[in-house]
DNA sequence: CATATTTAAGATAAAAATGTCTTTTTTATT
DNA sequence: AATAAAAAAGACATTTTTATCTTAAATATG
């Protein structure tokens, strides 16, 4: 479905939403630590996302990596396809160059659907609407 | 969502579903080709499918590959389960250890429903089923 | 301006997934 | 029994993904 890295990216982000703001920036060992991610290897994926202005982040002291307002609206499938590129969400099942409902592989029809659906969500769905949803209970941090 | 190698296994059983019986074994290089996997690297997984009994095989001249008729019945799960382990497929999608909807991580709302419906799919679809699919012209072999 | 703190960049390493090659075992056929 | 055809087994190679380490650049602060 989508890469580690992926998730990694999605976690970081999701922490920077709930805990980070441009006055409050946040450090790479205090992102890692909680997210439980190598710290070497989430500063290369931080790095990535901001260099896509996914993230934001400054250098020197009192620097970090934190949100601009703009950026708690990006949606989840851009974080996605930020770090795993288009491809590999869209592919087909049994990888099929032209795999589509007209010309549909075997398992197309199994998961067709759902798969669209999700992608519709992850689409639709914003880090401030999950800040939103871990605020209001709805769902766990712990990462 | 599951391994490149367990698109190669599917393709593969899908591949027998079609063309192979009993009495009309399949040799490794009359299944790699048509399917489009090296044939050293299928070779390895139809020997790993074999010994769980997903498949079946008997060496020597007018050996090969083929399916038996309880062999039919295998679902498309069980085949992805068989080479990628049951781990891959239920885990969560930001590797919360206990991610469930009474502990739900922050994309579990998102994909849970769909990815349970696509399961289910995967469970209730045998290779007779696909093979018959194909046969009936609603889907397409080319692999 | 010097220093300390922080990310950026680049090089390297380790692990996992994918792919290949060689030898052994089994078995049908002559 | 000898031979040839096939999968099984095991060793090896390559590529991709994941992870680490080192140096450079930027910047706040005394």
């Amino acid at each position: 479905m989508f890469s580690n890295t992926a998730k990694y990216a999605i976690k970081a982000c999701l922490f920077l939403a709930v805990n980070s703001s441009e006055v409050n920036k946040l450090v790479i060992k205090d992102i890692a630590e909680p997210i439980n991610v190598p710290s070497a290897y989430i500063a290369k994926i931080l790095q990535a996302l901001s260099k896509k202005d996914i993230i934001s982040s400054t250098r020197g002291p009192k620097g970090g990596f934190y949100l601009t307002k703009n950026q708690f609206q990006t949606n989840v499938m851009q974080i996605i396809e930020a770090v795993d590129g288009e491809e590999r969400l869209n592919s087909c099942l049994l990888s099929l160059e032209k795999c589509n409902s007209d010309n549909p592989c075997s398992l197309h029809h199994l998961v067709y659907e759902e798969k669209h659906k999700i992608k519709q969500r992850l689409e639709h769905t914003t880090l401030e609407d999950l800040r939103k949803h871990i605020a209001s209970g709805k769902s766990i941090l712990p990462l």
